[in-house]
RNA sequence: GGGAGCGUAGCUCAGUUGGCAGAGCACCGCGCUGUGGCCGCGGCGGUCGCGGGUUCAAGUCCCGUCGCUCCUCCCA
């Protein structure tokens, strides 16, 4: 049988490709604005960095992450998400010792083994941000603020997004919030589904989530996160709260809103879109106060976000963008007969020197097909012919008018330069 | 991990109670090597996902497997 890609790996063609690179494009500019510089990661960690930093009894680290030895049997892993890497190379270079925060982006794949579909695959792709270096609340609403200019950059309709916020506390605080949603919880146990009721003992914070009717009407009046803050927590997230008026962002506080990783303190949120279905999260993100301890360095606190590539452009492309044409050549060459073969590869290379998108035929089409292919993939067609050669002379055809020139084969690059300048 | 649906040409899909493998689009050629879009004619293109089974005969029925899609789950 032919060999075929790993399921939930898949290619990104031409035909779309063009469109990630427009999307990349966009997001770079946007996070430049904000004081953000790329970061470029190792796809391959060590294992612990995720079983440390993302937490051993998360679904993400335990039941997805790609893990092998290398050839000397050291746990590797392939990188399920990025965060943790974006802190270990800040402790590792110490970026801190440059001061203040440090702003990072990156863009790249990670990896989680779980069953594909729409808008999940096992190689799949992310773009975040993570501020190090600050705990100022204000520096958690320019975060979202960012996230929000990213979807308002791209032309995202407003009214299909979703923003949600909540603040989950400190580590002091998480405890005695496990605490009270257990006792809560207990009593109406039987009424939670099978799932809840071993999240009741490993983790009740995540039976907030869940989507069994039963346990989100008895999440609905479970104690919660807010409530249970310390008067430092609270002062932060209501600080939060009160940028992000201020920003003019809307926003829904949502008490039920836990994530999936367990490194994340105080704020955390998420941004959803109705239009993606069941995996509907665009990006989501939080503070992280306690990673880069985890990971053994320095305290050190962060907040960021994560979105999904394939999701984003899911969205937009639901939204017609793409639908229109794709870059174009500028030049199709079309030589005719065997003796214009010489002089139209020569004047090829010309035209790219000149900074000129040119092409031509190399499977021997005929000429009308020539002409076809220059009608769909050029702007203009420069016709190369005996006519044409005894006089040191090419044709130049604007396809889009259908009107013909004629130049020297010396100032032809120079000349369509003009042309080309000025129908862009 | 649990549940459901679907895999036929590069793409979108027909294919009857089991009886010669089809269409449209795309691609290539010709009409028309001196000019693309329209039209006409012709052509290329298939391990019917894969492997078994039932049958005189399987794209069609049965089992398995792989893949995709959806729900659940998880999250980006």
């Amino acid at each position: 049988m032919r060999v075929e890609s790993v399921r939930g790996m898949r290619d990104i063609l031409p035909e779309e490709a063009w469109v990630w690179q427009a999307v990349e494009e966009m997001l770079r500019q946007v996070f430049a604005l904000y004081g953000y510089e790329e970061i470029r990661l190792p796809v391959v960690e060590r294992a612990e960095l995720f079983s440390r930093g993302v937490g051993e009894t998360t679904e993400v680290v335990h039941k997805e992450m790609y893990v092998f030895p290398d050839r000397k049997g050291l746990e590797l892993a392939l990188r399920p998400e990025a965060t943790a890497s974006v802190v270990r190379a800040y402790l590792e270079h110490g970026l801190y010792a440059k001061g203040g925060v440090t702003k990072l982006y990156y863009l790249g794949p990670m990896f989680r083994y779980e069953k594909p579909q729409m808008g999940r695959q096992r190689q799949f792709h992310q773009y975040g941000v993570e501020a190090l270096g600050s705990l100022d609340p204000a520096l958690d609403a320019e975060v979202m603020a960012l996230a929000w200019h990213l979807m308002e950059a791209l032309e995202l309709r407003g009214e299909h997004l979703l923003f949600r916020v909540n603040s989950i506390g400190c580590r002091e605080d998480r405890p005695k919030y496990r605490e009270a949603l257990r006792s809560y919880f207990a009593p109406h146990a039987a009424g939670l589904c099978p799932d809840c009721q071993r999240r009741l003992e490993e983790n009740p914070l995540r039976i907030l989530d869940c989507k069994e009717p039963a346990c989100r009407e008895l999440a609905g009046a479970a104690p919660r996160a807010t409530d249970h803050l310390c008067p430092g927590c609270k002062e932060h997230f209501g600080q939060v709260l009160s940028f992000l008026d201020a920003l003019g962002l809307v926003y829904v506080e949502d008490p039920t809103l836990v994530r999936g990783l367990d490194y994340y303190t105080r704020t955390v949120f998420e941004l959803a879109s109705r239009e993606l279905g069941a995996q509907d999260a665009l990006l989501g993100g939080g503070r992280y106060d306690d990673l880069a301890e985890l990971l053994g360095g320095a305290p050190t606190p962060g907040v960021g976000f994560a979105g999904g590539m394939e999701r984003l452009i899911l969205v937009l492309t639901g939204q017609g963008v793409g639908a229109q044409e794709r870059p174009l050549l500028d030049v199709y060459v079309v030589p005719i007969g065997g003796e214009a073969k010489r002089p139209a590869v020569e004047l090829l290379t010309r035209l790219r020197k000149a900074g000129l998108a040119a092409d031509m035929d190399y499977v021997g089409r005929s000429l009308r097909k020539m002409m076809e292919i220059a009608g769909k993939r050029a702007r203009y067609a420069l016709i190369l012919g005996p006519d044409e050669l005894v006089r040191d002379q090419a044709t130049v055809k604007n396809l889009a008018t259908g009107e013909s020139q004629t130049f020297s084969l010396a100032e032809v690059p120079e000349r369509l330069r003009g042309l080309a300048e000025r129908s862009c």
